[in-house]
DNA sequence: CTGAACTTTCAGTATATACTGAAAGTATAA
DNA sequence: TTATACTTTCAGTATATACTGAAAGTTCAG
């Protein structure tokens, strides 16, 4: 075996094994997995690849790779590339880590934590003017939970809509 | 219906509202919805409760609550509690909620960053050396994404081993 | 010891979620 | 308008995950 041959097999290999682990630890994240191996493949590749080539590289349906490729596209982490001459679409990925995070933090804002928020506010209204010890109490935890989830959110947002640039230093000064 | 029914069932259907939402909510953050809503049950319970309480209030099995009960022990989310002359154990939610998040990020921090990070530094080490356009800008990614991640996750954990007290105030400069 | 009070385990089952693949749909070039 | 190249949909199926409930295990008072 030659020496480029070693060199295109072993980057094979920790390709493949960033596809497989990432999509095991995305899991844990609420994410599907082969939503998340389909973005991983695409943050690995060089080139934008087509619905084919991701079937082949992953070794799944076309359905499934349709539906995670709107999906992706969806939250904002794949853009559709065309090349002239062709009709079918490719899918690159963001490539750029920190916009890469702010997209995320800014979807699951949005999808997860207004809802919550939503409901935290709704319990805690509605048990406002109640009398009691019990009602009492328990509109003070949804309240303070509210209240910090609010704070929490806003702060990461703002974290989020910053320019790297700006807000990186200041983390670093904070936690020193 | 007096004045105090009508408390007590409003308080009920704001209780109910919560732990069944609680539920629905965490699924989206990869924790299981029977073991949201014990924990949920117990934040609004003003008395630590027992396995059949929380039987019964949520109607499930005995088998799924005692699995969930030592799960959230395990993620130091509950305390046990011992009653004089009694024989069986109450659980007690913490109700700080800034307590409860620093559990929360230190816990997700080592199941699930951290073996993240391995993967991400096993992937950028073993193409360290490796020559060649694509191996050396999945190099990059590989280290991009790893350094990322550790910095973020050195900040979190930052936050959520400082005092409250000593950290918020911070946190609302920098974000002003 | 023995039995009562309580906890844990786990095989079997239910439920939710993800995936397949073929058929239907759409767009374009000739 | 028809053939071709591609995308989308979705009923059916597979897989993973959660849950049940009864049996086995543990602890302790008497």
């Amino acid at each position: 075996m030659t020496t480029t041959e070693q060199t295109a097999a072993e980057l094979r290999a920790a390709r493949e094994r960033f596809i497989s682990q990432w999509g095991v630890i995305s899991a844990a994240w609420g994410i599907n997995r082969t939503m998340a191996q389909i973005h991983a493949l695409l943050l690995v590749s060089a080139e934008p690849l087509a619905t084919d080539e991701i079937m082949a590289a992953l070794q799944i349906s076309r359905g499934n790779v349709n539906t995670n490729l709107r999906e992706l596209v969806g939250w904002g982490l794949l853009r559709v590339v065309l090349r002239k001459g062709e009709r079918r679409e490719y899918f690159e990925a963001e490539k750029e880590v920190w916009k890469i995070f702010c997209t995320i933090v800014r979807e699951r804002q949005r999808r997860e934590i207004d809802p919550a928020l939503a409901v935290l506010r709704e319990c805690a209204e509605r048990t406002a003017k109640l009398k009691g010890a019990e009602a009492e109490e328990f509109h003070g935890t949804m309240r303070d939970l509210g209240q910090f989830v609010a704070q929490a959110a806003g702060a990461m947002d703002k974290v989020a809509r910053s320019e790297r640039s700006k807000i990186m230093p200041l983390i670093f000064k904070m936690i020193k």
